[in-house]
DNA sequence: TCTGGGGTCCTAGGACCC
DNA sequence: TCTGGGGTCCTAGGACCC
């Protein structure tokens, strides 16, 4: 049988930062969305205590304080670093994986056909991950990749399975399906989970027990996926990552927002910048952008604006000054004056690679040149840090800036925070 | 006062063609 | 009274994921 794998690294970003606090093992903790504003990582303990994810961060603030809970500002820099030291132990263990997110990837273990043998390897691998890295790790294996999902979860939940969790059987399979509840299940969002409840549809096994045409009648080709998924019909591929197709920066901005051109302006031009070196990084160009920019959708008082400028080349680009000065015209162009600005950013789309651009006629852009100087200015910034050369738009006032009151330090990616070990 | 950020895929409907 | 039939392409919006 042809087995599939998911592995899962448990509340990945708390995780994370309990490696560095080894003090808070087994105590609340939480993260933080950027901003401080939402609640977006909870350590089991924290579950317990009832915060439930994405609850603003103001909402439980005093439940948190009075509970002894450690909250963290999200801290990118180390879950990054975090995330490439699980995924390369992985590897060493699993040759094919395919990195699905921050804090998960599908293992494809065809080339095996021992399942005892997988059994043993994949033991093996959640140990020394937790060992070597510090980050506990829950593996589901199981025919098709929704059902290994639902088996990582079974892995995390109970102890027992000291994080390894099999569904290889028709008799473990059903017995899943049904103590499985069916908005928990991997492609069943809010809206489907909400329709298949009205229909008496409670669990993944209920879930199974409706007629194909009925599923894809309701829930369209994407649900009967998940279906046949269920069924143990494997039908969803691993995307052989490729390029990203959009790629988009933004940022909400503290307080009551920002109402200055000039502050909006210098926020999207690092946020132009930013996608541009996204571009570059997996050497692709794009033809056209988007720049945005709203105020905050929660207030009923104030003037509420929705600036959205799309803005094409005449040859697709990936070029800092070009993707800046496009992105600050178009805003300047779109603005709209007298209100606050709640967040805004930059899209970029259609994109191709970057060695496939379909050249124009009438280009007067010295292309090679080009290319050459956005080399250089990448190689400085790579060796003195990010934006130490810059489109002078993007500025040093900085008004834009993110509120991180609680973040950690890089304690893996910044040589002055490396922690010192004392004899 | 305070509410994240970054993606993918699919569908319905309009515009247009012969 | 009665208003074809078949395509393609594009876009906005919805639903989902982490």
């Amino acid at each position: 049988m042809k087995l599939f794998g998911l592995a899962d690294c448990n509340n990945f970003y708390c995780s994370c930062e309990r490696v560095f606090h080894p003090d808070l093992r087994g105590k609340p903790v939480v993260v933080l969305s950027n901003n401080d504003g939402c609640v977006v990582a909870r350590s089991e303990e924290s579950k317990r205590l009832g915060i439930k994810m994405g609850v603003p961060f103001y909402q439980v603030k005093d439940l948190l304080e009075k509970n002894g809970v450690a909250v963290f500002s999200s801290n990118y820099n180390l879950y990054g670093d975090m995330s490439r030291r699980v995924m390369s132990m992985l590897s060493s263990f699993f040759p094919q994986i395919y990195v699905y997110s921050i804090d998960e990837a599908f293992l494809d273990l065809s080339e095996f056909d021992d399942v005892e043998y997988i059994a043993e390897l994949s033991r093996k691998a959640v140990k020394s991950i937790n060992k070597g890295v510090g980050i506990p790790v829950s593996l589901g294996v199981a025919p098709t990749k929704t059902l290994a999902k639902m088996a990582s979860v079974y892995a995390k939940k109970h102890k027992g399975y000291e994080g390894v969790c099999f569904i290889d059987t028709d008799e473990k399979r059903e017995k899943a399906l049904k103590l499985f509840p069916i908005k928990d299940v991997w492609g069943i969002g809010r809206k489907h989970s909400k329709k298949l409840e009205y229909h008496g549809v409670e669990t993944a096994w209920d879930f199974v027990q409706k007629s194909e045409g009925w599923v894809r009648r309701e829930m369209s080709i994407t649900g009967l996926r998940t279906w046949k998924e269920l069924c143990g019909e494997s039908c969803i591929e691993m995307d052989d990552e490729t390029y990203k197709k959009s790629i988009c920066t933004s940022r909400s901005f503290a307080g009551h927002g920002l109402n200055k051109i000039e502050d909006v302006e210098e926020a999207v031009a690092n946020f132009a910048s930013r996608c541009s070196k996204k571009l570059r990084e997996q050497h692709t160009v794009c033809n056209t952008i988007v720049v945005f920019a709203y105020t905050n959708r929660f207030r009923d008082d104030g003037q509420q604006t929705y600036i959205n400028e799309i803005v094409s080349f005449d040859v697709p680009t990936n070029d800092v000054q070009e993707i800046v000065s496009k992105s600050v015209n178009a805003l300047r162009k779109a603005w709209k004056s007298g209100c606050y600005y709640k967040k805004a950013g930059v899209i970029a789309c259609d994109i191709c690679e970057d060695n496939a651009i379909q050249g124009n006629l009438f280009d007067t852009v010295n292309r090679d040149k080009q290319a050459a100087l956005s080399k250089i200015v990448d190689e400085i910034n790579m060796r003195n840090g990010l934006d130490t050369v810059r489109v002078a738009v993007q500025g040093y006032n900085n008004n834009w800036h993110i509120k991180n009151e609680y973040i950690s330090k890089q304690y893996t990616t910044n040589i002055k925070d490396i922690i010192i070990v004392k004899a």
